[in-house]
DNA sequence: ATCCTCCGTGTAATCGATTCCACGGAGCCC
DNA sequence: GGGCTCCGTGGAATCGATTACACGGAGGAT
C-alpha cells in the first residue's frame, strides 16, 4: 500500500507538504497542492489512520458500552450513537457487557489499550473498578441511560417520572386501583427510579404500593413471567402490572396468556421502553416512550464535547406515555391524559 | 501514561527487554522478568496498542458491516461476532449499512484507513465499488448470511432449502394449497434464495407459485403489510403467507389483524427467521430458525483464519423449521414433519 | 540599497512500541 | 587452553504519519 513518502515523491515534494496538502495547512502553494492532489489520486493513497493517531494521540474512536444489546431499547440506542458518531467523524467499538461487571472491565480495559478518545457506557450495578479508575483517571466518560451516583460523570438520560405520573392518571381514569409493578435489578439506577416514580405517582391518588406488589425481575423476560405468575398467585392480584423494561413486559404478557387471562379485560399491562413489536403484539402494549435517538444523539455531543475540553453538562429528556390497548383504553391515540389532580381520595 | 521507557527504567533494564517479557520471548532471565513484572505492576503499566499496531500492522479490530442491525437477526449476529472476536483477542468496529450502497462504501474507506485486520460484511445489493476493491485488493474478508455472486469471497450462510421444504410438507399435511411468498429484495441472495427453495419445494407437491402470489418486500415491516394486503385483495387469496423474514412477518401480521382475520383459522403465516418475539406473538409464529450463533462464530473463525493466511472454504449451516400455531399446527413441538413423499399429484 | 518580514518548503525529531543485529560472557568440546 | 555455540542483553532502526524549526527567496519599508 502507498504511503505518504511515495505521494510525496511522486509529486515531487517532501512528506511535509504532502501533509501540509491533507490537514488543509494553510500555507502551501496553489502549485504544490494541485501536485500533491494528483499524485494521491493516481496512487489511490489513503493515509494510515494508525500512524496518526500514534503521533497525534488521538485515534477518533468512541468506546460504547452497553449492558444488553440483544435489548431493543439499547439496540436503538448504539445505533443512534453509530451513526451521530459517523457524522462526527468517529468510529465506534462496541462492548457487550451481559450485566456482568467483570465482562465491562474487560472491556473498559481494551477499549483503553485501544486508547479510545472517550467512553459511553450504561454501567451494570454500582460500576467496576476499571471504569471507576478510567473516569477519574480523566478519560473522557459519559453514562448514558443509567448512572452511578457520586462519581462526577456527565449523565445522558431520560427523565420518566412525568410519563410516569402520566400513565397511573390514565389507569386511575380507567378505573384501575391495585397496580403493581416488576421492578429492574435495585443495584441499577434505572431499576430503583422507576419504582420511585410509580409509588410517588400512585400517592398523589391516595394509592399504597404494598409490598407484594413489587415484583423483583433482572431486566430479562423470564424475571417478568416468575413475577407475573406470583402476582397472579396472590389471594388479591393486581388489576395492573406495569413492567419497568419491555423484556420483562414480554414475560408478563406470556405468564397472563398461560393462564388464560384477556388483556384488558382481565388484567391490564403496560411497560417501561417503547419498542416497535409493542406495536405488533396482541393487544398493542401502552408503553412509556424514551427518546431513544435523542439520546443516542445527545450522548455523542456531550462526549465529543468532553473530549474538546469543553464543559458538559448532564443532560435529561422526557418520556412520554404511549398509549395503547393493553391497558383498556377505547382509542388508540398517543395523546396523554389530561394532568391528574392530586390527592383526590378515591 | 507510563511508557515502555518508564518500565524498563523502573526495573533498570532496556526497552526491549521489556517488550521481550511482555510478549512472552523465551530469551529472558528469570531474574530480569520478574524485576520487569514488578515494575509494570507498579506503574500500572499498559502497552500502547496503538503503537504496537503501526510496528506489527495488524489492529486486532475486525470490521462488520450490516444491512440493519435494528434487525433482531443481524443484532444477535452482530452479537455473537463481537463475543466470538474478543474471546480470540479481536475487537470490533461496527458499521449500519442501512442498506445503502454508499453507506456501505463510506464504511468500507474508514475501516480500511484505521487498517482492520478483517472485514465481515453482509452486502447489500449488488456490493458497492469500494468493497469490491478491498476484496479484490486481499482484504481478509467474509461474506456472511448474503453474498455476492462471482467474487471469490468465502461465506459463511445457512442454507434454508431443507427448512423450506419442511415448511412446505407441514403446510401440505395440514390441508394448505394455495401458498404465498413476501420475497426480499431479487437483487439480495437471501431475497432470491428464498423464493427459489419455496418454489420448488412447491413444485415437489405438484403446486405452482403464480405470479400474483410473490409478494415484493424488501426486509422491512411496512412491506410486508402492503405485499399481505394486496394478497388479502386478491379474487383468490392465499391460505398462508411465508415472509422471508421476520420484519415483514411482522408488517403481515398486522395486515391480517386489520383486516379482521383470525391466525391461523382464516390465514395462516409462517416466516423466515426465529426471533425470541415469534414466541410472544397471538399466535406464536412458525418459522424458520438460522443457527445465527454458530454463523456468527463461524464467520469469526473463518476470517481470523484468513487473516493468519490459512486456506477457507465457505460453511453452510442448516436452519430447521420451528413449527407453532401460526398455521394450524394442533401441537405447538418443535419436531420437523416427516419427509415429503416427493411429486404426490394432488 | 539594505534590512525585515513573511511565505513556501524541506529536514529531522517525535509518538511508543517491536525486532534485527551485535556483543560479551558462560559453558562445552577437543 | 583455544575456539564454538548459545544465551541474555542493549543499541538502534523501523512502522507512517505530524510538526517544530531552519532556511532561502520575494516583496515591502526605510
Amino acid at each position: 500500500m502507498a504511503g505518504i513518502k511515495d505521494v510525496a515523491a511522486a509529486a515531487g515534494v517532501s512528506v511535509a507538504t504532502v501533509s501540509r496538502v491533507l490537514n488543509a495547512h494553510p500555507s502551501v502553494s496553489e502549485d504544490a497542492r494541485a501536485r500533491v492532489l494528483a499524485a494521491v489520486d493516481e496512487l489511490g493513497y489513503r493515509p494510515n489512520a494508525v500512524a496518526r493517531s500514534l503521533r497525534t494521540a488521538q485515534t477518533r474512536t468512541l468506546g460504547l458500552i452497553i449492558s444488553d444489546v440483544m435489548n431493543p431499547y439499547f439496540t436503538e440506542l448504539a445505533r443512534s450513537v453509530e451513526e451521530q458518531a459517523r457524522a462526527l467523524g468517529y468510529s465506534v467499538i462496541i462492548g457487550n457487557a451481559d450485566e456482568s461487571p467483570r465482562l465491562q472491565d474487560d472491556h473498559v480495559r481494551t477499549l483503553l489499550d485501544r486508547r479510545i478518545d472517550g467512553l459511553l457506557v450504561s454501567p451494570t450495578d454500582g460500576g467496576s473498578p476499571q471504569l471507576l479508575d478510567a473516569a477519574r483517571a480523566g478519560t473522557p466518560t459519559v453514562f448514558v441511560d443509567r448512572w452511578i451516583p457520586g462519581v462526577d460523570v456527565p449523565v445522558v438520560r431520560a427523565d420518566g417520572r412525568s410519563a410516569v405520573r402520566d400513565l397511573v392518571a390514565h389507569l386511575h381514569a380507567l378505573g384501575h386501583r391495585r397496580l403493581a409493578i416488576i421492578a429492574g435489578p435495585a443495584a441499577t439506577t434505572t431499576g430503583s427510579e422507576r419504582v420511585a416514580a410509580f409509588r410517588a405517582a400512585l400517592g398523589e391518588y391516595g394509592l399504597e404500593l404494598p409490598e407484594e406488589y413489587v415484583g423483583q425481575g433482572d431486566f430479562q423476560a423470564e424475571s417478568g413471567r416468575r413475577a407475573t405468575e406470583a402476582f397472579l398467585a396472590l389471594p388479591e392480584p393486581p388489576e395492573v402490572v406495569f413492567a419497568a423494561d419491555n423484556l420483562m413486559a414480554l414475560g408478563a404478557l406470556d405468564a397472563m396468556r398461560a393462564r388464560g387471562l384477556h388483556i384488558p379485560d382481565d388484567i391490564a399491562l403496560a411497560a417501561f421502553d417503547d419498542i416497535p413489536w409493542f406495536v405488533h403484539t396482541d393487544p398493542p402494549i401502552t408503553a412509556i416512550a424514551q427518546p431513544t435517538r435523542e439520546l443516542g444523539r445527545a450522548a455523542v455531543r456531550a462526549l465529543t464535547a468532553l473530549i474538546e475540553g469543553r464543559r458538559v453538562r448532564s443532560v435529561t429528556l422526557p418520556a412520554r406515555l404511549v398509549v395503547r390497548r393493553s391497558c383498556g383504553a377505547r382509542s388508540d391515540a398517543a395523546a396523554p391524559p389530561s394532568r391528574p389532580r392530586p390527592r383526590s381520595n378515591p
